[in-house]
DNA sequence: CGGGATCCGTAAAGATACTG
DNA sequence: CAGTATCTTTACGGATCCCG
């Protein structure tokens, strides 16, 4: 780890364990739940396994997280009570970037992979029938490898998520392009709006349809209101 | 500034321009309100001013920041309202420092200019004397360069700060260490108990002696509590 | 297959000196 | 006062490989 900001202010302290490269993205991902090693590269796919594996170990040493397990085999992270403590400043980072970042700006980092795994985890299974479902959403601006993906909601409320067909019959197909999928999922738009202007098209079970945007859970951001 | 991560999350784009080294800090004194360069360079002695000069220029790019002033001399940096909102993120990473790094990690990094510069901020001028009071530190730990400091607090509540004796009559001689001083202004410790303790010794006008508790103003985060 | 370690080229930051 | 210029050191990115 570099030398430090000689600072005692606590602003310092905190910054010299916080404010390294994917440090906060990381954390977002652990405060969202993420707790195994690959688990954690798919919420940041671009950052190296050696600085993911560097990062954890600096944040295990700062009294962030533990790591369970001895062995190398099925290692889990975990955030100790100081680390359930930076849910606030990273709740704080993301408010402000989503009322002060523009949208464009956000919406030229697209990424498939990256959107069905956050829209995986924030799901809302409640209004969902009691059965299985299955969601296939397509993406006809992508290449063929992450074009199709399919969200399986299991009777008990699990979700699944996998990008080559499971063979179950798909109750709600949904064929959009993936900035728009982005913005609604982001709250900078509505299915409704997007489904008027025929950028998402809906086909299958219309009472699945008609609810789209009360089970699709959005961002934990989507709430904050832009800023000018 | 490297590539980015390459996502959408409002998290990772404020990340983008928030969390690179020294970053958080320099907007930490722009939220206390320093707007020379020279004046944050005090606060963030150990930056280089190649480093201040291009984050200035990124944090104005990313129109957190407003530079005044056309030639190259009285520019003036002034936060915008994103900018301004920044105080809740600067906030809420020194809330977690306060809480949970080791007071003795802090204290390992002791800065006379550093304190008295913060000192001079947060001094708090109502229940001093309608007169000019001149309170001098003295430092016995620290080399002659960095051992006497005056505050001097102007009638009209202007603080000024002096590191060579401006002549004036003291009112109030402090005398301690820089680690106590430290401490009492992060909140970690009272200004009774070092007396008590003959780690400080208070010496001169009594009235200002008794009350100096109440006078110097603490560190923003002086009141939260530290956790285990 | 999960969980890393290693190596090397590039990019950022530190130190110090200097200038319009 | 408000910055540049230059050189060295450190961190990061990307590919590859390893091991239980």
């Amino acid at each position: 780890m570099q030398a430090g900001y000689k600072q005692f202010c606590p602003v310092a302290m905190a910054s010299e364990v916080l404010c390294t490269r994917w440090t906060i993205v990381l954390l977002r991902e652990l405060v969202a739940g993420s707790n195994r090693f690959n688990d954690l590269r798919r919420g940041v796919p671009r950052m190296s396994p050696a600085l993911l594996s560097r990062r954890l170990k600096e944040l295990e040493a700062a009294g962030v997280l533990e790591r369970r397990g001895n062995g190398k085999a099925h290692a889990e992270y975990h955030l100790t009570k100081a680390g359930q403590d930076l849910r606030g400043v990273v709740e704080a980072i993301g408010v402000w970037g989503q009322r002060w970042v523009e949208a464009d700006l956000s919406l030229d980092n697209l990424d498939a992979s990256l959107l069905m795994w956050d829209m995986r985890r924030s799901l809302n299974v409640d209004p969902l029938p009691d059965r299985r479902s299955v969601i296939e959403f397509h993406y006809e601006d992508q290449p063929t490898s992450r074009r199709s993906w399919w969200l399986i909601v299991e009777a008990d409320g699990h979700v699944d998520l996998c990008s080559v067909d499971p063979g179950f019959e798909v109750d709600l197909f949904a064929t959009t392009d993936l900035r728009t999928m982005t913005s609604i999922w982001m709250g900078l738009s509505k299915v409704k709006a997007e489904r008027q202007s025929k950028t998402l098209h809906l086909e299958g079970d219309t009472g699945l349809a008609k609810h789209m945007q009360t089970w699709l859970g959005l961002s934990p951001f989507a709430v904050e209101k832009k800023k000018v």
